[in-house]
DNA sequence: GAATTCATGTAACTTGTTACATGATTTA
DNA sequence: TAAATCATGTAACAAGTTACATGAATTC
């Protein structure tokens, strides 16, 4: 239920064609929804046939046309009722691939863990480091197309996700620490 | 890809039926693969066809019988190998209902958001109370089990529960915080 | 000369969710 | 007496992933 939404909330900032919408996810809320660009296509037709999107043909030569499409009044009204109902955080579902292999930790040589985990660090500082240039986009996005008031919103969650990121490396680090240690431990045994 | 190799996993522990595995993950995992009970059977009749699992009945009497399921192997190869290939951080897709609603946070009003911020915060010290009796059991069911070897991984990620619960929570506290100062800004205007 | 950008999609497949069906036993 | 536990699933639908198809223009 929340693509879809995703891309009526998006829409109603400006109409885009699907290509255009898939880049501008890309850029913005990439760290909180991805999309691919086919389920993106279903989605704009589910929608429009639903009557909450309209279409409009912009015809191109080289390159196949434009289909700009924006949001209808009633498209806004579904939009803000799922807006509103926000989840309860108890019951939302997870799926997080790296965590779920530490899990099962005792299966692998602390060697391979203690690489991966190394891996993690590695790339979650890249991830942070992403994030500084992403702050700086917000700030200038913002500014030129008369976004401002979407700013406070978008920097409340770039701090969350500078938050996370920190916390992760922290505890990669800790944790490879830890695991150096039991490494030792084993050994004695 | 992970479901099924999260059923090998576990049922490499000891044979299980799919209402015991459904349990299982709900005290395990959840906070890290949620699935449903209907998800479970699907994988595990595909699991068996393939050759990773194979079944044997316990008979019943009032209740349907019991089909309990063992790895094979192979099963135990396949995993292994899955187990091996950690992903890559950068290119890990998610999904969170919660931070779309933030980001689109222009579009509610400011006391919506504070309320729907305070029942983050409600909920996610919840969680965090939960995790206290994560780390009991943990310790005492490790032990009874002969899972000792499993503690040191399990306890990874429970530090890394707490620590991002806690830095969720700082987070929410301090967004709430700061709606309201932007709030009393666009009152002035 | 190879890769990326722009621009549309379809098809097949895999996962995840919700609802339905059955039915005795135990707990609140 | 209503709900939860045990125990099996099926069916239908929704959402996510990967591969295929087309093809000019531009950048490396």
């Amino acid at each position: 239920m929340s693509l879809p939404n995703a891309i009526l909330g998006l829409l109603m900032y400006t109409p885009m064609t699907g290509y255009d919408l898939k880049t501008m996810i890309d850029r913005s809320i990439n760290f909180i929804w991805t999309a691919h660009l086919s389920q993106i296509y279903r989605e704009l037709g589910v929608l429009e046939e639903k009557g909450l999107l309209t279409s409009r043909i912009e015809p191109q030569e080289d390159r196949p046309d434009k289909k700009i499409y924006s949001v209808t009044e009633e498209g806004e009204k579904a939009f803000l009722q799922w807006l509103g109902k926000f989840p309860a955080i108890l019951s939302t579902s997870t799926r997080d691939e790296f965590a779920l292999r530490i899990f099962f930790g005792s299966k692998l040589s602390d060697e391979e863990l203690a690489f991966q985990l190394e891996r993690f660090i590695r790339e979650k500082k890249e991830e942070l480091a992403l994030l500084d240039t992403v702050a700086e986009i917000i700030l200038t996005q913002t500014e030129k197309s008369g976004m401002e008031s979407e700013r406070f919103y978008w920097n409340l969650l770039l701090k969350r996700g500078v938050a996370m990121g920190q916390v992760l490396v922290k505890w990669a680090e800790e944790s490879a620490a830890e695991l150096r240690e039991h490494h030792k431990g084993r050994k004695k045994e």
